[in-house]
DNA sequence: GACAACCGTCCAATTGGACGGTATACTTGT
DNA sequence: ACAAGTATACCGTCCAATTGGACGGTTGTC
């Protein structure tokens, strides 16, 4: 077998294999050996990167995690500084700009995550998306609205995407909730 | 051994066994001798209720669906017959109502459904408690009542409870927005 | 030649569930 | 009324199959 010399690439490779199956087909078909198998690579390689199972799942955590908050930075930045309901509207554009496939990535993340409760200290610990102490918005505005974004993509997933139609009508009344 | 002689309530221990089980350890925790044990049962009596593993899942998805579903039905006597926005200011009482086990329990739920996508059948077909056609709410609104609510325990359960002032503000926000 | 990346095999441990057995309740013929 | 027969509830053991992951090798790179 020829070498890849590209370490980064392929554990990227496992990651996201790990990701799809947990997403298309649930926690059950999440084996080692299927990873490495779909990844393309072998399960030596898979152990080499994630020296457990449950190093792999916090894997997946983490690069869900960063992912959001790398997508919630680049919509901060397009908020005008200091104004009223700011971090909520960044949230909500972060959370409705996330494409089909991410959903299933994020459900992967749900999964993890309540298939192993050890892994709720990464979770948390992992968030640094956290909004500032005051938004602007009247008490439990902030929390509505993080709490929908959430529901809804869990909701993609455990049931059927939304017609586009309701989907930018919810967005609409998101942001309008922010202001 | 002494028979029971009761055997709605054996099986309702069991399937009481497997939701605590699933809610607290998540679903690597959920194995047959452990849910025969916790139940006070046996791994036959188990499998007498519940043929395979499948079958309890599904037990745990009915059940929970079943209990929502009082609970709405519930929510929507108390609530005056043909005003706008009624079945959503039900839902969001209901969802609201739900003690802390619950919580736990509607873990449970999704947990048994991303766990085997094939639960997913079950679950859809399972769902009476579909709104009505036109709750009189504008497009979008009702899904976003909905989202919150969801999202609100899939919160609790991966996250922490909110405080109870945020809870209460969430609500009262939730139940104007029915109006 | 040292070290990282990667491979493929092997094994102990776990788990679903098949199975044969037992005790209790219900039905039916007499 | 009651014995016999049948169905239901439940038990505990056993086994094949799977899975995590340890390990010893191999290949390419610095």
């Amino acid at each position: 077998m020829t070498r890849t010399n590209d370490p980064q690439g392929n554990r990227a490779r496992l990651l996201r294999a790990a990701t799809d199956l947990l997403g298309s087909q649930g926690l059950a078909a999440l084996t080692l050996d299927e990873v490495a198998r779909v990844a393309g690579s072998s399960k030596g390689g898979l152990l080499h990167h994630f020296p457990n199972k449950q190093a792999l799942l916090i894997g997946i955590v983490q690069e869900r995690i960063d992912a959001f908050t790398t997508l919630l930075q680049t919509m901060l930045a397009d908020e005008p500084a200091a104004v009223r309901g700011r971090w909520a509207r960044a949230y909500v554009r972060a959370s409705f700009a996330a494409e089909a496939d991410v959903f299933s990535a994020n459900g992967a993340l749900v999964l993890s995550v309540l298939a192993d409760p050890a892994l709720l200290v990464y979770f948390n610990q992992a968030i640094c998306f956290a909004p500032p102490d005051d938004d602007g918005l009247p008490p439990g505005r902030l929390a509505l609205i993080r709490m929908t974004c959430d529901g809804m993509w869990i909701t993609e997933l455990t049931d059927k995407p939304f017609a586009p139609a309701v989907r930018t009508a919810m967005q609409d009344e998101l942001l309008r909730l922010t202001r």
